[in-house]
DNA sequence: TGCTGATTAGTCAATATTGACTAAGGAGCC
DNA sequence: GGCTCCTTAGTCAATATTGACTAATCAGCA
């Protein structure tokens, strides 16, 4: 229910259609999530039919009508439920991506330290973009910091295992 | 490709059918990915159609046949390449399940350190199961570690958030 | 032996996700 | 105007994921 507590926090501050709500999210929540645009628009038609937020028909030249969604007495009442569960709960975060990390003996020393340099170097790179990105003001920027903080713990991680392999290879 | 890689390192270990290629994810490899058991057997297939991997139907009683994977030369071959693929890449990892925090402004503090303190509780929980987890011998155990340093890291920002939040309320 | 509940093994229909597409509008330029 | 390229806006078919199910075997025990 994240991804509905996000599109519901998001409409609440203000109407917006499809393409506006995954722009947004797109520029302020990277770190939350990739929300991916068909998915945007679908999670929009769950809520729809859910009769948590309606959508208003607007004509514009010749273009297909725009869809501007708003919340409605029910879906404000389902993120204020929302919200509260999602405050209260721990929900693990994967990190599938790290999986190759597993298999480190399979590569040879030098090989595997040259590969995962290139790694340090991507991720070091993305720490600094993010804390050199543009802040949404209130508690939003609490995310970012969030995300700064994974980096970090990922990158000393990553120097940890570096300097093992070295160690082991000496 | 992320989960390929997986599925096809553990069957390079050892040939197994696919309830032992779950069970063994869900022991060992649990903070990389909450793989469900169908999505195992999908990949399984997907692999096999690749090519990647073949199955040896071994019946037992009057159960459905099992079928024991095994990796072919190709498989063999695309696990190098995806292991190598893997180690020189960073891919953002998302934190959906934290997205409450972005709209902590909606909820009044009381509750909202009362709710938080629900969820760092869980969390400090989730880090001692780990931490007192078995461990796969290799360097399976660096991702035990790994998931350790992202708890830990959430943890202190959990606090750093609480206690903003009591400086805000006072 | 027969019963009950847990474990092993796998499937399937419903739901969710995404890459690749269409198509209008606008900006820059000749 | 006519051309090209970029941005805005949305759709759709193909692919992936999951909750809920079936069904056999096994373990304990009266």
């Amino acid at each position: 229910m994240d991804r509905e507590l996000l599109l519901l926090g998001v409409l609440r501050q203000q109407g917006m259609h499809g393409y506006q709500v995954h722009e947004f999210i797109d520029q302020y929540l990277a770190s939350c999530t990739d929300l991916k645009k068909p998915t945007a628009y679908f999670l929009l038609d769950k809520l729809a039919k859910a009769g948590w937020i309606t959508a208003e028909q607007v004509q514009e030249g010749h273009r297909p009508p725009r869809r501007v969604y708003r919340l409605t007495e029910q879906g404000e009442a389902a993120y204020q439920r929302l919200l509260r569960e999602n405050l209260a709960a721990y929900v693990p975060a994967y990190f599938i991506s790290d999986i190759g990390v597993a298999f480190l003996d399979d590569v040879p020393g030098d090989e595997a330290r040259a590969r995962l340099a290139q790694r340090r170097a991507a991720l070091a790179a993305e720490l600094e973009t993010a804390q050199a990105a543009p802040v949404h003001p209130g508690s939003l920027q609490w995310l970012v910091e969030h995300r700064a903080r994974h980096l970090q713990a990922e990158l000393d991680w990553l120097d940890e295992i570096l300097k093992r392999l070295a160690g082991r290879a000496a």
